[in-house]
RNA sequence: GGGCGGUUAGCUCAGCUGGUCAGAGCGCCUGCCUUACAAGCAGGAGGUCGCAGGUUCGAGCCCUGCACUGCCCA
């Protein structure tokens, strides 16, 4: 075994292992047959076009710790993955290969670019799952799925069929979010909103009726009053009453329009009168809704001036037709005051490309409308999921979110949703299932391709062109990943095993666009689906997941957003060769406490390289030992290995410490990784293996592994199984944070005859708080003793190798000492104890409340220090004193404080006391 | 404009429903290559818990205001 820890040397073995050997392949339990309880989470699909970047490589560890806990509990695990299509990214992926060879999208045709995108994802699609196989993720590898294969393809048309003839999709001309450069229709949540300095103009509009009179109105984008239909004011605003119903002619065209009043209109904002262009920003397609007034467009679908802006300025692009409108103003006299004005512009999230709003016939699904068959609403469904419980106990939600408050987030967008729009004007994508009738002008939505229009047999029919957005397959994978849709009334064998998923792990920046869709769709779609014995399914059955853990975001070093724009991508796959998966994986999860965004340091993940060379260097001890007592002739029995172990009275006190802290840690572990305290779990993991099994246990159990005298060879025997069985079972403890690490070792431990073909596969090490307080409070003693020793050793300047003799004045409880006289002896350097009633006048001494020990050492102490450091501390204990004195002087504490405080404080107060005695004590000694 | 977080050691962060915590790792100082580990061992130094009030017997912890900072939504 080498004497440093290399990860390069085993990670890819075990990567390759765990796939090859199909370790975490759930098989489909055959109907009507019972199993253990399944844990099963969906895989967030990463994008086919992505990389793994540090985002993921986060929640796939969380995620992986999880599911290898639960497996390691007995349970039925199924992580799922896939990759999403991801519509527009791909797209303008094998795009912009196209533009670099010279040739376009169009040129190519629709079908030979869609065959030329899946081309594309054949050659490179899977570029991010490898690297999933090589940082360890268990997933189910024979389950993997894309959002547009073929089966679930048909589930997504299948999903559209039912919503449009529960009339939840709708066709309909709304104002959307539309991407010049994409060309397509967005939803709300892919704009990116950013603040930008720039104008508000004001511009005149003669009243037709009183030459001379302008009613003016205040704009932020003066090239849209091309399209205006209206000017609204607000009703009670007083400078504009006698304009009510007049009639204004709109500069720059010759068309006349109406002075309308609307609510909407906020006095004080501008001059308080705002155009209405509908075809051009919501707010003004909504006042156009209310007072029925027809839309115009003026601009194309590449944000260039149309034919409707007139000769003048149709062809321009959005920003040189405001340059030329607002000169054609300025010339006629029509452009009132500019003012600097900050606005919010929406940006394409793809893109960057600023959004232009646009009036477009788009495909909706009506979220808030009940269905036709009847029952709740999709919003209201999803709303219900964490609002109902049974009274008194808010776990008996249906869904629950951790950390709760994205409760609240959630629920709060869930109450002022929209209709979502569904449709883009893409190529890549699940294209709608809906045909356009040439004859009678209607649609024919079906499951199969039609031959002729259901509504007047015509032939003329066309399919839609635009696709689903990718939301829409994404947010049905909780139930199309298990086969639905089943047979009528019927289920799946998958979803009677795996439905609802057990957790959702993710990140908040998908909330809305894809957890709340996964709600509504998931709710509504198997609800109707029976549960496996044969009942109607309730609504806390319908969830997609029971759970949500929103866990937090990864920033670079200097807290800023990881982005590819920035350039500040850490790449784990880089870090992970330098450091070792491991590292990377237990520096994650020891920063992920909830609450706070995580600023990625290297810094720590060397210090956890180090944790893991620091296990490596304790196995190398071990199989050190093992070889020894084989060549002595003591065999350990390979049974025993796989068990915690268990310590009795006659065993040496380290072991039985040992034994009490394993117990202790895994109880608390099991505890913290319920709560997705992972951070808590790494920490207890951590200081055990380091802190007491390394430093404290291995130093002593030294003592007893004697392969010399033959007298101890029970002893030895005795103490090697211990030690064997404590590792073992602390490899298992780590093993879902360490995969790696824990798999070599743990292999090695057995000299490749594992009781299991992985340590993934064995169980999770159980324990119980506190199993053992006394033997706490003793070894605790015994340590403190040691390092008062040593540092009275360091303070007298003993050199590092010499032994020396100490003195003990212990109140009680000395028979510790003299018990353990070889441990203290081993790690204290001392040549020996001798237990006395009073320690010499003058001595240097250490103490403690339990105990004063002198090192007997003819070397004086350096008194300036001495005193120094002794001044130091009489100071702070003075201050504690007075502060616990304070506390306990006053009769409102002793009457309103618990008993116990009150007991506790009056301990520390006589310590205290003690101690400060002692140490004045030491300070006149010392002159 | 609305909402949500954060502010604790030089750095990165823990600190549970107020009492027994002022903590960890890294960094720093000192001494050690003690045959598992120098990616190590041992011993240290270092903080008015952002500021100001308040509640309480008692406040990093609860309340109010302020400052700085990050994010989400409009």
């Amino acid at each position: 075994m080498p004497k440093a820890y290399d990860p390069a040397a085993i990670e890819e073995r075990w990567a390759q292992y765990w796939v090859s050997e199909r370790l975490f392949e759930v098989r489909t339990p055959a109907p009507g047959t019972s199993h253990p309880r399944a844990f099963t989470i969906l895989l967030p699909p990463p994008n086919v076009t992505g990389n793994l970047h540090m985002g993921h490589m986060f929640e796939h560890t969380e995620t992986d710790i999880l599911v290898r806990w639960h497996r390691m509990l007995g349970e039925t695990a199924l992580w799922l993955p896939g990759t999403d299509h991801a519509g527009i990214a791909t797209q303008m992926l094998v795009e912009r290969q196209l533009t670099t060879e010279g040739t376009t999208r169009q040129a190519l045709g629709r079908e030979a670019f869609v065959e030329r995108v899946w081309q594309w994802r054949r050659h490179y699609g899977g570029a991010i799952l490898s690297s999933m196989k090589r940082i360890g993720d268990t997933v189910d590898w024979s389950r993997e799925y894309f959002t547009m294969d073929e089966r679930l393809s048909v589930a997504v048309r299948e999903a559209f069929v039912r919503l449009y003839e529960d009339g939840l999709i709708y066709r309909g001309a709304y104002i959307v979010n539309w991407c010049p450069r994409c060309q397509t229709a967005i939803s709300d949540l892919e704009v990116a909103h950013e603040e930008q300095q720039g104008n508000l103009w004001e511009i005149r509009y003669p009243v037709v009726a009183s030459p001379g009179e302008f009613l003016t109105v205040a704009t932020t984008r003066p090239e849209t009053m091309l399209g205006d239909v209206a000017v609204a004011v607000n009703p009670l605003d007083e400078r504009y009453t006698h304009l009510h119903g007049k009639t204004l002619r709109l500069p720059l065209t010759n068309r006349e329009i109406p002075v309308i009043t609307d609510d909407w209109v906020k006095s004080d904002f501008g001059t308080g009168a705002v155009k209405v262009t509908p075809a051009h920003d919501p707010n003004d397609f909504a006042i156009a809704q209310r007072h029925n007034l027809p839309s115009i467009s003026v601009m194309d679908e590449t944000a260039h001036m149309s034919a409707e802006a007139g000769p003048a300025y149709a062809g321009l692009d959005r920003y040189d037709a405001r340059k030329k409108v607002l000169e054609d103003l300025e010339a006629q006299g029509l452009l009132g005051a500019v003012r600097d004005h900050v606005n919010a512009i929406g940006k394409c999230a793809r893109c960057q490309t600023i959004v232009e709003p646009r009036l477009s016939t788009q495909w909706f699904v009506a979220v808030n409308k009940t269905p036709n068959k009847g029952g709740d609403s999709m919003a209201e469904m999803a709303r219900k999921v964490v609002c109902e419980a049974k009274p008194g106990d808010p776990a008996s939600k249906p869904l629950r979110f951790t950390p709760e408050n994205y409760e609240k987030i959630y629920l709060e967008w869930m109450n002022n949703i929209y209709d979502w729009c569904i449709s883009r004007q893409l190529w890549w994508g699940h294209r709608i299932p809906a045909w356009h009738c040439a004859a009678c002008k209607k649609i024919t939505v079906a499951r199969r391709d039609p031959t002729h229009c259901a509504h007047c047999g015509s032939r003329q029919i066309t399919q839609e062109t635009d696709v689903l957005d990718t939301w829409f397959s994404s947010g049905l994978l909780p139930v199309t990943v298990f086969g639905w849709p089943p047979p009528q009334g019927q289920s799946t064998p998958d979803l009677d095993a795996f439905y609802p998923t057990s957790l959702l792990v993710t990140g908040f920046d998908i909330l809305f666009f894809w957890v709340a869709r996964m709600i509504m769709l998931g709710c509504y779609f198997s609800k109707d689906v029976p549960m496996p014995d044969g009942s109607k399914r309730a609504l806390k059955d319908s969830v997609p997941f029971r759970e949500v853990y929103i866990h937090s975001l990864v920033r670079d070093a200097d807290r800023q957003k990881m982005s590819k724009t920035k350039g500040n991508v850490v790449d784990p796959v880089e870090i992970v060769e330098r450091y070792g998966t491991d590292a990377v994986r237990f520096t994650l999860a020891s920063m992920s406490s909830p609450g706070t965004d995580i600023a990625f340091s290297e810094a720590r993940t060397e210090g956890y390289r180090a944790f893991a060379n620091k296990i490596w260097n304790a196995a190398r001890f071990i199989f050190m030992n093992v070889e020894r007592a084989r060549e002595t002739g003591i065999e350990i029995d390979h049974t025993v290995r796989g068990h915690v172990p268990k310590a009795d009275e006659t065993d040496p006190i380290e072991t039985r410490w040992i034994v009490a802290r394993l117990s202790s840690v895994a109880a608390q572990v099991g505890i913290d990784l319920s709560e997705y305290r992972f951070d808590l779990a790494a920490s207890e993991i951590y200081q055990f293996f380091w802190g007491d099994f390394c430093d404290w246990y291995l130093e002593i159990v030294k003592l007893r592994l004697d392969f010399a005298d033959s007298a101890r060879k029970a002893a030895t025997k005795s103490a090697l199984t211990i030690l064997l069985q404590t590792f073992e079972s602390a490899l298992r403890l780590l093993s879902p944070i360490m995969p790696f690490l824990t798999e070599e070792l743990w292999h090695a431990l057995y000299d490749d005859e594992t009781p299991a073909r992985s340590i993934a596969l064995t169980r999770y090490p159980q324990g119980a708080a506190h199993s053992d307080d006394v033997l706490e409070i003793h070894f605790h003693l015994l340590q403190q003793l040691i390092v008062s020793v040593r540092a009275l050793r360091k303070d007298l300047g003993v050199e590092e190798k010499a032994s020396v003799p100490v003195r003990i004045r212990s109140a009680h409880d000395g028979w510790v000492f003299e018990e353990n006289f070889d441990v203290i002896q081993r790690l204290a350097r001392v040549s020996s104890v001798e237990l006395v009633s009073s320690i010499p006048e003058g001595a240097t001494i250490r103490s403690t409340p339990q105990f004063d020990v002198q090192v007997v050492y003819e070397k004086t102490i350096d008194v300036l220090a001495e005193r120094e450091r002794l001044t130091k501390e009489l100071a702070k204990l003075e201050k504690n004193l007075a502060s616990a004195e304070r506390q306990l002087s006053n009769p409102a504490f002793l009457e309103k404080a618990p008993p116990h405080v009150v007991e506790g404080l009056g301990k520390i107060a006589a310590d205290t006391r003690l101690l400060m005695e002692k140490t004045r004590k030491a300070l006149k000694d010392l002159a």
